[in-house]
DNA sequence: GAACGCAATAGTGTCGACACTTTCTTGACG
DNA sequence: CGTCAAGAAAGTGTCGACACTATTGCGTTC
């Protein structure tokens, strides 16, 4: 018997709309899981502000479930590093510092050179056609597409290669990075800085895979991602202060608001 | 401003007992965090077998808490890898086949060998010589200690080299995989087929650390972990039977305790 | 005798309540 | 005026209860 594993790794765009809508009809039946959605939605398009504290009993409100759910929704979202727990005083939105994104670049890079080079090693030919196909499906189109869409589709030509070497903890892991930096990736792709090297970058790469080249392959793959890097510093910056910069006085009314009907 | 993250990731040997016992005298203020690291342990130590489903009710009674904490815990543990959760059926624990557990092996020398790298570039003369100071105070006593200390120091071996990486994010994923590899680790330390080369090659990495010498050194981990991994196949083998087994009938007991006072 | 429902039971998912802890407010004292 | 302490308010951690879902056991029909 094959048992079945949730995975709730990818939800990219959707399922927060309507979420306290729908609550007053339907009895709810999986509340945790559309809350870990919601939430993780607001830590990544820093709704939820680095270093802030989070009320459980506010969120559960806005969400219209109670504080179950949001609770175990938390207790995941800490696992995976985006929110830490300090006891009796509750999550906080985990502070992503540049250094601590550098470090997670860093480690993508690890883990994609290697499942490259695994790849090459492992893969049938079928298999690196699969990875081939896929990009000259795409990459005409590629350039024009609105951000969202080239996003998801470089994340998906990452993440076939760390499925192409074959080993699932390496998926598990190239899928959770991603997620943890979706929004500054978001962020410099929609930064003028953003240009079209990526595209030759992925060709040149599906060459190498082609060739089973691991060597050139994979210092194409730590250039790819180091010049994402470099683009990406100035683009952070931006973003950075966009956030702290447009104090809309929400934090005010919060003091105020006390009591409501 | 620096957010401390709590990072529940090793807390290796204690916590387990008089866990029930002390629930009667306390009002309890971390049970999940207890929890956690009690259904971790029995999930570690194949009590709670591979593809079993877990029963909240009873594990919450053999706690001595309620279903909350445990649910917790069992999402965290979700997150890390350890169980699978199925909507509406609850949580399996995951079954770690060989396959898995080669997957897991491959994943630790990947990150391990990359720590390696990094360190050789980064460390300077003060910290190469912490790991080198590290070894030689535990190596003359190192092959008669016990097997959960000579786990500990293997494991504290890697875990610095991951430290003196300078990526934090590689200290993480290095720690969450011993905790899941941790119960083979130590069959394999008590079984038979452990030998002492294991002295040799740290010495051998550590004289290639001391030297920045990255390609050699990561040379030798790799077949370091390798070897480790070989002989682990058999050991894995006898416990897997050793597991399945012997069946206490604990079961039955199940049955009948439907209304308790 | 086997397949199919159908009722009873076991088990998960969520909720509201309450105890305890931290944080904020207020007022006395130096 | 600033500091500190006591009380009030806000917030977390845990519990028991209940609604809903899956599973098991039993009787019916073909």
């Amino acid at each position: 018997m094959r048992t079945v594993v949730t995975e709730r790794a990818e939800t990219s765009a959707d399922s927060d709309p309507s979420l306290a809508a729908e609550a007053e009809t339907r009895r709810a039946a999986d509340s945790s899981e559309r809350a870990y959605n919601t939430i993780r939605k607001l830590l990544v398009e820093f709704k939820l502000k680095p270093g802030e504290r989070i009320n459980e009993v506010q969120l559960s409100r806005s969400l219209g479930v109670s504080r179950t759910p949001i609770r175990e929704a938390l207790n995941r979202l800490a696992s995976e590093g985006f929110v830490s727990l300090t006891p009796n005083r509750g999550f906080f939105v985990r502070s992503l510092s540049t250094e601590g994104l550098l470090d997670l670049y860093e480690f993508r890079s690890i883990i994609e050179c290697a499942a490259f080079k695994l790849m090459c090693e492992r893969a049938d030919d079928s298999e690196i056609d699969r990875l081939r196909s896929y990009w000259e499906a795409i990459v005409d189109a590629y350039p024009d597409q609105p951000p969202d869409v080239i996003l998801a589709e470089d994340e998906g030509f990452h993440l076939l290669i760390a499925e192409l070497s074959g080993n699932p903890e390496l998926v598990g892991q190239l899928s959770s990075i991603n997620a943890r930096i979706r929004f500054i990736r978001r962020i410099q792709i929609e930064h003028p800085s953003h240009d079209k090297a990526q595209i030759t970058s992925h060709s040149a790469i599906v060459e190498a895979a082609v060739k089973r080249d691991a060597e050139n392959g994979t210092k194409l793959l730590r250039e790819h991602i180091e010049m994402t890097v470099s683009a990406t510093q100035q683009a952070l910056k931006d973003a950075l202060l966009k956030v702290f910069a447009p104090d809309n006085g929400a934090e005010l009314k919060r003091r105020r608001r006390a009591r409501d009907a």
